[in-house]
DNA sequence: TAGGCCATCTGGTCCT
DNA sequence: AGGACCAGATGGCCTA
């Protein structure tokens, strides 16, 4: 995997909506390509690529009055804000989960998709701790070891997140140690 | 230079 | 109706 160690970036949000489009093909993205076939599209893109190749060319406002065209361009400018808040958002929840999982070196940024692996294999190993170390209660005391032991079964036989098909817990933390190390170390 | 990762724009759909 | 959510497209930056 690659470093990434670089500062954020900030591109211009462009400022005209109109001419952020005008490099684009008229038809839409894409229409019918191989790729998205082979990536397996949602039947919800698939309805909106249709949509777009039969509402033709025009976008909303591209024509009609001028205060309607102004009208559309300010709100999709104010989308175009909300959205990119809505990202930023975003990549702070994905911070805050890299602060809070432990990997080798840590100069380096994870990625996002490190990160959620990561994560999820981390909560893997700490569901595999706690169940180990809640297993040696005798059954019948109270405490969570029973509880959280049928938990977990639960979780396996519906196919949970810790699903049936899975390692045994103890494979857990061995997985998440040796996945840390591939992430940083150049695989 | 190719490939990976990312930010942003965009338009369709969903939700309140 | 308006905002949130989503995914495709695009282009920039960086590293090997």
């Amino acid at each position: 995997m690659k470093t990434k160690n670089r500062p954020p970036r900030r591109r211009v949000p462009a400022q005209d909506p109109e001419a952020a489009a005008g490099e684009r093909t008229p038809d839409g993205p894409q229409q019918g390509s191989g790729l998205e076939l082979a990536k397996g599209l949602r039947s919800r893109t698939v309805r909106a690529q249709g949509a777009r190749a039969e509402g033709g060319h025009r976008r909303p406002g591209a024509s009609g009055p001028g205060g309607r065209r102004e009208n559309s361009v300010q709100r999709r400018l104010e989308s175009n804000e909300r959205e990119r808040q809505r990202m930023h958002k975003l990549n702070n929840a994905f911070q805050a989960l890299r602060e809070v999982i432990p990997h080798v070196r840590a100069d380096k940024k994870l990625s996002k998709i490190e990160t959620l692996t990561l994560a999820k294999n981390y909560i893997k190993s700490l569901t595999s701790t706690i169940l180990t170390m809640s297993s040696g209660r005798l059954p019948g005391l109270d405490g969570p070891g029973p509880k959280l032991y049928q938990h977990y079964q639960q979780q396996a036989a519906a196919g949970g997140a810790l699903g049936a098909t899975e390692p045994q817990p103890e494979g857990h933390l061995q997985r998440y140690s040796t996945q840390i190390h591939s992430f940083r170390e150049g695989s």
